[in-house]
DNA sequence: CTCTCGTGCTTGACACTGTCAAGTAAGAAG
DNA sequence: CTTCTTACTTGACAGTGTCAAGCACGAGAG
């Protein structure tokens, strides 16, 4: 314990989380962290053994950000889309360490495993509402592909692929929530359609 | 010139891109690119004034790549989707580069920006294929979140993400593509859904 | 009170990175 | 032969993640 009767490993993932805020993950570095926390280049390893692991820890932090964020704008479809692209502009460097290399999976990052679990039975929730009568694999399918688009659409984005997209042209969370619109009676067949 | 007739600038490029093949992007240095092209650690200063612009020509190459691709599995909504979900496969860390960090395309890349230019095209004309009679800017929104869809699912696969999804219940290229069934006299109107 | 011991952190080192400054071999130009 | 430019090389510096060792200090045992 130290002094202040706070962890020092919680107050290295809050501050990093800060640090995300302001800094591109690139620069973010154990050794800035522990600076920043005033404390030695070495103090981290004695509650993460990698850095990798600090960053699991932050990442955590941010999906229970992002499921606050969407319980806030309402567990349905419009309201995860507006959801995920707010928390998406307001944190685009949490967004892109949640979902970027994610080696630290493979090393027992349950903390990791569970809130992001706990972000995809939201969205999960919220894309039951909106088909009510698909089977289960069915509707699993629909909430990874309405987290597809809106992860790619925050993705490109802030990758600035679409600088040259007219704001008019652009997606919004209501022409991305149109798409899953449920067609009553017009399942989709999962074999094969007829485009092809 | 180097000896061999090939410039010392593309064989730094080709070798990038080979290395990205089998090491993560992280891995990928400046100084292990040129030791694998047998040159000084400095060499690729006389080509590239960055990093950041070594890995703009990579991404740029992988653009080429992605075009040609698309241009194999056919310039339709179904075949822009098995392109993406190939080439993804085939270069993971080429998609992370691709749409990554982008702090290059600030500094002049017109070369990215051109080869990135070039597969949206192809993007939009297999769009357009699936929605003949909406006006341009519907079309151009529709091409983005087609875009945003294949590229936010094969983010969230590599970042195994959906590792707990089953198989049966993973989204294909042909249920994606069931999302962008033109369906005809039902324009989605650009202001406000009902759902809201 | 002393001895031991483990916890929590520090100091020091190593290999590696991107990047800058200076040097150098070689060929072309005059 | 001299001079200049091109295409590199050598050397250095700060910064990084990580390993090994050390050090302060409170708790418990005798």
């Amino acid at each position: 314990m130290n002094s202040d009767g706070r962890s020092l490993r919680e107050e290295l993932v809050t501050t990093a989380v800060a640090m995300l805020e302001s800094e591109t993950q690139q620069l973010l570095s154990l050794r800035a962290v522990a600076r920043r926390c005033g404390v030695s280049h070495n103090a981290p390893y004695h509650y993460f053994s990698d850095k990798d692991e600090l960053l699991a820890a932050v990442a955590s932090v941010g999906f229970r950000m992002l499921a606050q964020i969407i319980r806030e704008e309402g567990v349905t479809v419009p309201g995860l889309s507006r959801a995920y692209i707010r928390f998406a502009q307001g944190s685009p460097e949490m967004v892109r360490l949640m979902f970027g290399p994610c080696d630290f999976i493979a090393q027992g990052a349950l903390e990791f495993e569970e809130a992001s679990r706990d972000a995809f039975s939201l969205l999960l929730e919220g894309t039951r509402a909106a088909y009510p009568v698909v089977d289960e694999h069915e509707l699993i399918r629909r909430a990874v592909e309405l987290w597809s688009l809106l992860h790619g659409f925050v993705s490109l984005l802030q990758g600035n692929a679409l600088s040259h997209v007219p704001r008019d042209a652009m997606p919004t969370p209501e022409s991305m929530s149109a798409l899953f619109a449920s067609r009553l009676g017009h399942s989709v067949p999962s074999s094969e359609t007829s485009e092809d």
